[in-house]
DNA sequence: CTTCAGGAATGAAGTAGATTAGGAAAAGAA
DNA sequence: TTCTTTTCCTAATCTACTTCATTCCTGAAG
C-alpha cells in the first residue's frame, strides 16, 4: 500500500470519504524521510506541522530542571505526533520530537490543515474526532498516573501496547510511565523469577 | 447576563457567530439546577450530556481499588464537565461527577450536540477547538505530573487557578494534584512559617 | 448550648521509588 | 576486528510521600 492509500484508509475509519475527497485529503500531506536521532521539533521553535507515521517510530519529550528527560508521547505506524500545545496555538514548542529509528513520515502543515478544514466539513469533522480521541487517551493516562503504582502502570502498558513495550529501549518506556529505568528493570526481573 | 447570553459570548471567543447563529446555538442547551452533593454522572451509566457551568462548582472523580478517591477534573463558572470517555464514545462511565455547591448548569445532550454539528460548519469548528484546548490542557497536566514534585505542583496550581485553590476543600485539591490531604496540609503550613 | 459531621492539623512510623555507583553486554562506527 | 557508545542490570543507601492514629475546628441541626 502506498502512503496515499494508507492515510485515506486511516481517515475513512473516522469519516466516510468519496474517492475524490480521499485524494484531496492525501494531497495535503508531504512525505518526509528522517534518520534515527534526527529532530523534527525543538524547543523555542514553533511546530509548524503535525506528523503521521507511515513507517518507523518517534518520541516526544521534555527536559526538566535537573536535566532529566520525560517522555510525553510515543508514536509508531499510524500514530500522530507533534508538540500539540505548540502546533494548535502556533506558539514556541517546549518539547523535542526525535526519530527513534529511520522513519517515513507524512507531514501536514498547519496551513494545509486549515485549508482542508475550510474546504470540506468532513475534514473538519475528522480533526475534531482526532482531537476527541486524544482527549480520551490522555484522560486514561491521567487516571492511570493518579490511581496506579509503577508496577501496575507497566503491566497495563505491556498489556495494551505489547508491540511498543519491546520496540523502544527501556529508558524510554520508564520515562513515559513516570519512573526511573533502574526501577523498571527491577519490576521486569521480579516478574520473571518470583522464586529462585 | 442571562444564560443564553453567557453561552453565546463564550462561543464567540472561539468562532464568530451571527445573532441568529448564537440563538440557535444557545437553544440546544437546557438549564439544570443541582444541589450540593447531587450526582449528575455515575459509573456504569452512559453520560448522555456534557455540562457548562453557569454558576457553582463540580468535581469529577474515580474510586480506586482500595476505595481511594482521585479527582480527575474540577469545574467552576464557564468550564465544561462530563466523563468525556463515556460521553464521546457513548459507553458506560467510570467516573462520578458531583456538585460541590448548589449549581446552575447548562446541559447539552449528545444528540443536541450532533445536531448542532450537522447544521452548521461553525459549530463543528467550535467543538473541534474545544477538544483541542482540552488536549493542550491535559498535556500540560501530564507534563506537570511527570516533571514536578508535589510541592511544585501545588504552587503552580495556586498560581494558575487561585480562585479554585480556596474554593474547593483541601482534600479535593490534594486528590486532584495526586497527593494525600495530609501532605498538602504540611506543604501549606510550611509555606506560611519557615521561621517561628 | 449541645451534638454531630465534615474537614484540617500534627506527629510517628513505614514504604515505594529515586539516587548513586558499579560494571556487563549489545550495537554501531571505524 | 577493535573501539566507543548506548543500553541494561544489581545492590546499597536515601527521601519524598503515604499511612495511621489522634486531636482540633467549625458550622449546621437538634
Amino acid at each position: 500500500m502506498n502512503p496515499q492509500e494508507i492515510i485515506i484508509n486511516y481517515a475513512r475509519k473516522l469519516v466516510p470519504l468519496t474517492d475524490e475527497e480521499g485524494e484531496q485529503f492525501a494531497a495535503a500531506f508531504k512525505e518526509q524521510r528522517v534518520k534515527k536521532r534526527q529532530f523534527i521539533i525543538q524547543p523555542d521553535f514553533t511546530a509548524k506541522s503535525r506528523y503521521f507515521v507511515l513507517n518507523g517510530s518517534l518520541r516526544a519529550y521534555v527536559i526538566g530542571e535537573e536535566g532529566q528527560d520525560h517522555t510525553i508521547q510515543l508514536a509508531v505506524e499510524e500514530w500522530w505526533i507533534s508538540d500539540y500545545n505548540s502546533y494548535i496555538f502556533q506558539q514556541p514548542a517546549r518539547m523535542f520530537v526525535i526519530a527513534m529509528e529511520d522513519s517515513l513520515l507524512f507531514q501536514l502543515t498547519h496551513e494545509q490543515e486549515s485549508r482542508l478544514k475550510d474546504e470540506n466539513h468532513k475534514f473538519e469533522t475528522f480533526f475534531r474526532m482526532l482531537a476527541e480521541r486524544s482527549v480520551a487517551f490522555m484522560q486514561r493516562r491521567i487516571i492511570s498516573s493518579l490511581t496506579q503504582s509503577a508496577e501496575e502502570r507497566y503491566e497495563l502498558f505491556v498489556e495494551k501496547y505489547p508491540a511498543m513495550a519491546y520496540r523502544f529501549p527501556q529508558y524510554v518506556i520508564a520515562s513515559y510511565l513516570g519512573m526511573t529505568t533502574e526501577f523498571l528493570s527491577k519490576i521486569r526481573n521480579q516478574r520473571v523469577k518470583p522464586k529462585s
